[in-house]
DNA sequence: AAATATTTGTCCGTATGTATC
DNA sequence: CGATACATACGGACAAATATT
């Protein structure tokens, strides 16, 4: 699965392997990786290599991890519509880290910012959010 | 700087320290950063963990990092203004590998998707777009 | 052009801490 | 409490890209 001499970093052979299984569906939403050491096994890498290709799929959102417990395929959120007036600027930018806390964002995660001229008007959590401009 | 004992991961307590930096001005923009060799030595951890300490601060895209030359605050880019028509659905997700390439984004980008009912209007990298709805 | 130094990238092993089951 | 699994942190080694001499 792993071809250590192809050139491709091997974290990122096993990250683009683990996303094709993801997309297929051959990983469905919500349903656990297989742990770190397995997949370890798996593979043919050490765990270092493992943890930063979940790290990757982490940052792209496709994963959740648990301490303690383990990785799961990310299921799909409802998300929520928010309506913008006409003239709003609308902005994605990487949330803060107290952002992050507030809504509980996952690495990575971004907000989306409605302004008017340069007054914001509001700050929505990007991965459960739509903005419709009605 | 960093306290080993305060329960605080030290990579977190080192990302902490180079982002207040950063905003304060005191790194300011298109600036370098120290070698990771350096940031070592400055704050008495591995490289494991200062490498650590940089992946936070890149996800948060404060910082960019060029393979053999070094890390340097990341400027800010003039945002290009789209419009987006009455009745879009604007969503900002993580973009795929492709996107990424596409677009030479960073890791964690994103991108705006502008929707008309199931119709995707146009896909737009989230770190240099504005949508305007006028 | 070429060799050298610097710097980041990859990868491994090991140990210990912490959260979940 | 024990077993499992992820988190943190160190050290070392070599590769690859960049800059300098």
């Amino acid at each position: 699965m792993i071809d250590a001499h192809s050139g491709v970093p091997r974290w990122r052979q096993m990250a683009n392997d683990l996303r094709r299984r993801i997309v297929a569906g051959e990983l469905a939403p919500g349903a656990d990786l297989p742990s770190e050491a397995r997949l370890g096994q798996d593979y043919g890498v050490g765990r270092a290599t493992v943890r930063r290709a979940i790290a990757q799929l982490r940052t792209e959102q496709l994963i959740d991890v648990v301490h303690g417990y383990g990785t799961r395929v990310r299921e799909d959120v409802p998300r929520e519509r928010v309506a913008v007036q006409r003239g709003s600027i609308i902005r994605s930018r990487p949330a803060s880290p107290d952002e992050r806390a507030t809504w509980d964002l996952p690495e990575g995660g971004h907000v989306l910012v409605v302004m008017s001229g340069d007054q914001i008007r509001g700050t929505y959590p990007a991965d459960r959010t739509d903005l419709t401009t009605a």
